[in-house]
RNA sequence: GGCGGGGUAGCUCAGUUGGUUAGAGCGUCGGAUUCAUAACCCGGAGGUCACGAGUUCAAUUCUCGUUCCCGCUACCA
């Protein structure tokens, strides 16, 4: 798109509540928004960035019982260590607030109500557990029972956390609920869904021929979301923390989270410009640019626009430019794992390196595809580019400006050929960079900066003022003119990128201002400007420092895999009654196959000594159908049967699970009948 | 299983609307140099562009199949 804009509204993905901020969130969105931010500011532009904390959703409220304590609680805490870390960072939001605030739940709650009054939701009654003591909906979340699979007593309404299996609520077997320890009663209950199907061919007009621009990954994704066809979603939840829904008779319900969280970019833009918010989101000469991770791609392309669609008076966004993601010294970073870098670590035990950190986010940022994080590579960056290249290019031109011209910008008389050739070399710095950034490639950016230094360096091996000293001070106060000249620029182009840095470069050359329009020019400085001391912009990272990193990971990881492979603690007795419940009996697998279009599920027939039956089990990653034909196998006969993908699963074939998750099939020790009771 | 993204030099990554010798940074080897944080500068080596087939005068690039990694989605009685 080629459009013209009058100003730019920056979004950032709120990030969740519930724990700091890790390399992962910076290097995908943060990072990379206070680049492109930064960058517009540099040209004067008027543009905004919006941040903030998302702090309503279930997960809040399960860690705020655990801990006992309130889900404000724990949203103040991360809230906090969130944007003050951010800020220490230098991350330049224009505002950084929060979805519990009172704006937002004014404006979320004005936003759903203006289309609840348009008829935009449709109402749909469905059945959910409901706890008759605590008057309340459950969230599967507030829901404990037995997991039908693995047997874990404590398996959530969502998940078994033993097995990992993903569950409905009406998966489990007695059903428990968390609040008051009752057992929950299924009821109706009302709630407003989004129908997405309806804003369909909008939205494959407007991203799919519209938005042919879009980042491959983001276009492929919405394109295969728009294939598979859009269906309602449901924007509330029987929950009592977030924003009420505005509707009568909507008591102890609240927005659901997804559709909550995003208008807190409005919320918040409101809060920041109370008078003029609407002119970032309503006027058609407004560039909105949403800065996300690729997990928030949907929202941002599908949900969000479709919401804004059906309201009607708001734009939409001009781009999406998700990333991917960052790992960590080769493995997926994980919040639950503690396989992160947390920014606020980072700042304690890095103090003042807040650009190195950057630095290395942006020249191996995850824009293409998943990138790798290393401590190795963390400090190979520093040492050999930020200390070699730009630091030691500095610290070279302004020793030798106070050396020989007693630290006063030397006046550059003639120029030679070659001085010439090295001025164009990184006039065209400027147009390349802006093309860059211009298309969210920050990489590429950053890289044409780091290009700028080499230009010096080279300059200075090849002219060699300290040589030209002993014969010609002219000269080498043109020499000295130009790699000041050339540190000016420095001082401008990695602004974006390196605001700390550059704000103390441009102290050391007595520079107030950078201006991106001087970016290119050799007459930054002005002839007999007077320039301060060098100071190391950066210095080298010891071995040691990130051996001490490494050796935290590896810890993390040792204790990650001692509570793996912790057993769990026995439950407590049952009567000899209940386990008479189970009818255990011994099987001969006749037939055995895959299920179609599944990954897990093997489908058998099984001879139980009266008869045949057919049992599914998902256990097709550890066994092919083959090699268990002809077997004997422990299976529960009495089970309730269940249909899954359309097949009458009648009982469970029993297998122990390792810790590492593998399954493996009980099978008698020694042929016995088909039909034998296991007692 | 479906869909999307990816598999390119020792490492981390670019790139190719199909066309001679496929790039960068780092690492490595060699040279030069001493103003500078043992830094900078110059040069070399290093790739059957995941695998197999097809289309084409020509494929790393297009098509199909296989395989591995990541994400979304279905699924674990």
């Amino acid at each position: 798109m080629d459009k013209k804009f009058k100003r730019t509204l920056v979004t950032t993905a709120l990030p969740y509540a519930n724990g700091p901020v890790h390399i992962g969130h910076l290097a995908g969105v943060y990072v990379p928004a206070d680049i492109y931010t930064r960058y517009l500011r540099l040209k004067g532009e008027d543009v905004i960035m919006i941040g903030g904390s998302d702090e309503h959703g279930v997960p809040i409220t399960i860690k705020a019982k655990k801990e006992g304590i309130t889900p404000q609680d724990v949203v103040d805490r991360y809230h906090n260590i969130i944007k003050k870390s951010f800020a220490e960072f230098g991350i330049s939001f224009d505002i950084y607030s929060r979805t519990t605030s009172e704006i937002h739940k004014k404006t979320a709650s004005d936003f759903f109500r203006k289309l609840y009054d348009n008829g935009i939701f449709i109402e749909k009654t469905t059945a959910q557990y409901y706890d008759e003591e605590a008057g309340q909906f459950l969230a599967d979340r507030y829901i404990l029972g037995t997991c039908p699979h693995c047997k874990n007593e404590h398996a959530y309404g969502d998940q078994c956390e033993a097995c990992g299996t993903s569950l409905n609520a009406t998966d489990l077997i007695n059903p428990k609920s968390t609040i008051s320890g009752s057992i929950p009663v299924m009821r109706d209950t009302k709630h407003w869904y989004l129908p997405l199907d309806k804003y369909e061919s909008f939205l494959r007009q407007w991203i799919l021929e519209e938005h042919k621009e879009w980042k491959t990954n983001v276009y492929g994704q919405c394109k295969s979301w728009l294939d598979m066809g859009l269906q309602p979603r449901a924007v509330s939840r029987d929950l009592d923390w977030g924003v009420p829904v505005p509707v009568d008779g909507a008591d102890g319900k609240v927005l659901y989270v997804w559709f909550d969280a995003p208008i807190g970019y409005i919320s918040n833009t409101k809060e920041l410009l109370p008078d003029k918010w609407e002119l970032y989101w309503k006027d058609k000469e407004t560039k909105m640019v949403h800065f996300i991770g690729k997990d928030n791609i949907v929202f941002h392309c599908i949900v969000f626009p479709a919401m804004l669609k059906a309201e009607g008076s708001y734009i939409l966004p001009e781009n999406v430019p998700a990333n991917e993601f960052l790992n960590l010294e080769g493995d997926k970073i994980s919040t639950s794992r503690n396989w992160a870098v947390w920014l606020h670590e980072y700042l304690q035990e890095f103090p003042g390196k807040q650009d190195v950190l950057r630095y290395v986010l942006t020249a191996n940022a995850p824009e293409t595809k998943d990138n790798d994080f290393t401590w190795r590579d963390f400090q190979a960056r520093n040492n050999n580019e930020l200390v070699a290249i730009l630091g030691n290019f500095i610290n070279r031109s302004f020793v030798l400006t106070h050396k020989y011209f007693n630290g006063k910008v030397p006046s550059c008389g003639t120029l030679t050929d070659y001085d010439n050739s090295t001025l164009e070399d990184f006039r065209s710095v400027k147009t390349e960079m802006e093309n860059y950034i211009d298309n969210y490639r920050f990489r590429d950016a950053l890289r044409e900066a780091m290009n700028l230094a080499r230009i010096g360096n080279k300059y200075l091996a090849d002219t060699e003022p300290w040589k030209v000293a002993k014969s010609d001070m002219g000269r080498v106060a043109a020499i000295l003119n130009i790699a000041l000249q050339i540190s000016a620029n420095l001082a401008i182009a990695f602004e974006p990128f390196l605001p700390f840095t550059a704000a103390k470069l441009r102290d050391m050359l007595n520079m107030p201002e950078a201006e991106w329009t001087k970016l290119g020019s050799a007459s930054i400085l002005k002839d007999g400007a007077e320039i301060h001391q060098p100071e190391l912009l950066f210095e080298k990272i010891e071995d040691t420092v990130v051996e001490a990193q490494i050796k935290k990971l590896q810890d993390t990881k040792a204790a990650n895999e001692t509570e793996l492979h912790k057993t769990s603690p026995i439950r407590e007795n049952i009567e000899f009654e209940d386990f008479t419940k189970l009818d255990i009996r011994v099987g001969k697998i006749l037939e055995c196959q895959k299920v179609p279009k599944t990954d897990k599920l093997l489908q058998f027939k099984i001879e139980d000594g009266l008869d045949t039956r057919t049992i599914i089990s998902g256990i097709a990653k550890y066994y092919t159908p083959e090699a268990l034909v002809g077997k004997q196998v422990c299976f529960i006969a009495n089970l309730a049967p269940r249909k899954l993908k359309g097949i009458e699963s009648q009982g469970m074939i029993l297998s122990a699970e390792d810790a590492d998750g593998r399954l493996v099939v009980i099978t008698p020790a020694g042929d016995v009948t088909p039909g034998s009771e296991v007692k």
